[in-house]
DNA sequence: CGGCAACTTGACAATGCTCAACGCGGGTGG
DNA sequence: CCACCCGCGTTGAGCATTGTCAAGTTGCCG
């Protein structure tokens, strides 16, 4: 059975290896699983930065609103990631974070955050984790700027395919995604009815199918060359499938890209 | 006179305070300055990390290409800006990195980065930068989805004369942008023809002129009410005044959220 | 059964793109 | 020294991807 600290110890040990005290302070760190709400704001923009948040189960997402109520979702949380820490650098948060389904996370105050920092390990792995998500939201601005929507919904799909892989909540070709259409269209800088729109030629096009929040992708290859899809910026190792069970603890082994960019 | 240390010292003492050995230690790591011709590329998108880039004078840039040739630049890299040191976290680049007009700057090697990261202070405001350059990502995905042209090249152009006004260059108004019009259009994903049209319609409304590389703005307050502008995401404290020009104190350079969000 | 959120569908409008040409200035080579 | 050329800026005409508005359907949950 996966625990939390587990998810976050397989995806943090894919930036960094860890050291078991340093895998057991983390699971002291995280050992407060909480449940939140769907569409439950966690850090609102210009408000005090609450806590790191460490998901398990669910989407969360962080976002900025323009004064007339547009929203752009600058970046998806998903099982296993971890927000950035250094956002304590500041005194307030410069985006607000909210869930988007049910999410099961567990949060890490200020000086619990501290303390792990003091682990090279596990500084270095969560520093790796930020630089991801950076790197993710270059790509999200390349998206947004210069592909056509269906190229942009294509490949923000392979990215949620490809980040969910890594933590092993890929079967048979598909994975839950629990976002509406309006959720894609926020992130993605897209009208909710073009988002309908392009869904359906997604569908029509038989590359993937997207209903009652469970995405299956039927041409993984195919969409990946449609969208343009590269995904080495996510820095992935590839996922052993079988690690979801305990027993078999030989990751780490060769960056096969077998899901292959370019 | 200003060195590139004491630039770099003022900059990223706007996110941390340094100690004296610290700063030491900085002009120490900085002190070979490098010219650099203009469009010359520093880095390129998985090679691997070649150094951290400190910018004295001139402007550089992060980019992402497509295929087929497109461009989207991620963000600009300014006087007294300093790339991120995680990126040698990884073994190659996601992103490219090239010079825009002519450019000064110290490029620090792997362990001259890690003998500065042995100092708190600095390192604390070496993070601090990176998490403005992040905020501006996010700002940027935000004009890029959700802003028309003319707001976007307006909030571009507010962007751009904070930072500079936060290193003291900006005088009478007015600050040198070595960009061309397509430099522009690849970082907000604009047709280069566009932009020139937009630029002359805000030229034509008086708010800003932008000719053979000089800005200068006519109407702040209005040019950042037309573009939605909030500069609280650079985290700037008030420059100073009397560091160059005397009198005229920071308008929108807010630490103060006055010129509030929502 | 009612209500609400998410999803569909259609007609129309517009922002910004494409293509194409021309002006202008500064640097370089003959 | 002049002529050429190339990068950059400017302008125009037509077009298409995508946004807007509006209405209707589905389906879940109380």
């Amino acid at each position: 059975m996966t625990t939390l600290a587990s998810r976050l110890i397989a995806r943090l040990e894919q930036f960094s290896p860890l050291t078991l005290p340093e895998r057991i302070a983390l699971e002291d760190a995280a050992v407060t699983v909480r449940r939140f709400a769907p569409r439950e704001e966690l850090a609102r923009q210009g408000a005090p930065v609450p806590a790191v948040l460490a998901i398990y189960d669910g989407f969360a997402c962080r976002y900025r609103t323009l004064p007339d109520g547009r929203r752009q979702i600058v970046g998806f949380l998903m099982p296993g990631d971890i927000s950035d820490p250094r956002m304590f650098l500041f005194d307030c948060m410069d985006h607000s974070v909210a869930t988007l389904g049910p999410v099961e996370a567990a949060l890490l105050e200020r000086e619990s955050v501290q303390r792990l920092e003091n682990y090279p390990g596990l500084t270095r792995a969560m520093a790796g984790s930020a630089v991801v998500q950076d790197a993710i939201g270059r790509e999200w601005l390349m998206n947004v700027g210069h592909r056509s929507s269906f190229e942009r919904i294509s490949h923000l799909f392979c990215e949620i395919y490809a980040r969910l892989q890594a933590v092993g909540l890929v079967r048979e070709h598909g994975c839950d995604v629990p976002l509406t259409q309006a959720d894609i269209a926020d992130a993605m800088a897209i009208t909710p009815v073009h988002v309908n729109r392009t869904l359906m030629e997604l569908r029509r096009t038989g590359l993937l199918t997207f209903h009652s929040k469970r995405l299956v992708i039927h041409d993984l290859q195919a969409l990946a060359h449609a969208a343009g899809f590269d995904a080495s910026y996510l820095r992935l190792r590839a996922k052993d499938p079988s690690a979801n069970a305990p027993g078999r603890a030989a990751l780490l082994a060769g960056a096969s890209p077998d899901t292959d960019l370019r």
